[in-house]
DNA sequence: TTGATTTATGAGCATAGACGCATATGGTTG
DNA sequence: CAACCATATGCGTCTATGCTCATAAATCAA
């Protein structure tokens, strides 16, 4: 059981994580604590993107879809193809669904209140 | 495949998250994108502790380490007991940890560079 | 080259939140 | 009651970051 288990669960069973390692983590998380960011993974969940596409299907602005594009491809979570005049974006790691999948089931296990708003998910 | 997706996967491919439910998702992210939160869900791996006990482990100061564990607690990620005049703490919601896992193991496979620094997660 | 189109970025503003200090609140003991 | 301990919170400060506006940079067409 331990050994399937790793990252924090494990990580403090035998010793606490670094700060460095903690900071990465958290890191992480905080670039998916972003509405306008999650909008974009959805938009690319089908495949590649051009910034104009994922201008129109988010109602956001181009610089501001353009800003978070940057700071996902930064993170290693979005990967980006030059093609013409076209900047195409897409998903390096998939595992970023299975993390909002884990969050969506965590809230509507524990938010019944709230299973309306998210109801959509997939209801 | 389609039926064993959720979330934000599953949204996209059939309807986009509202908004209420993509604030939802980068709420719940944003509650584990800090250093400090980390460290305190950490310690409580292994059971519920007290705020003092909290306090010695994360080598925090006493007021910062309460307000952390308000806002776990009010995120609904913790519980609070009271005890005479100890509080409590403990995890209410075990898929935290599940989410911890697949960042670690997001960051590892992501970032060859950086294995060092995350090396004592499961290393 | 000039102009059009697509994307990126610098500057400035506004807000959120993390932190420390001091103090309040809740609970126990004498 | 007072004294004391454990925890919570109001307040001020500082940093980070999201957003808009305007403009730069890159690419293609004529």
């Amino acid at each position: 059981m331990s050994s399937s288990y790793s990252g924090i669960v494990d990580g403090v069973e035998h010793e606490p994580m670094s700060d460095e390692a903690l900071e990465l983590v958290a890191r992480r998380f905080a670039v998916l604590a972003e509405p306008m960011r999650l909008r974009l993974l959805q938009a690319l969940v089908l495949g590649e993107r051009n910034v104009n596409a994922l201008v129109s299907v988010t109602r956001g602005t181009q610089a501001n879809v353009s800003r978070h594009l940057q700071t996902l491809a930064r993170e290693g979570i979005l990967l980006r193809r030059r093609d013409g005049m076209q900047v195409y974006y897409s998903v390096a790691d998939p595992s970023v669904f299975e993390m909002c999948r884990v969050v969506c089931g965590c809230i509507r296990a524990g938010l019944k209140k709230s299973s309306d708003a998210i109801g959509g998910i997939d209801g």
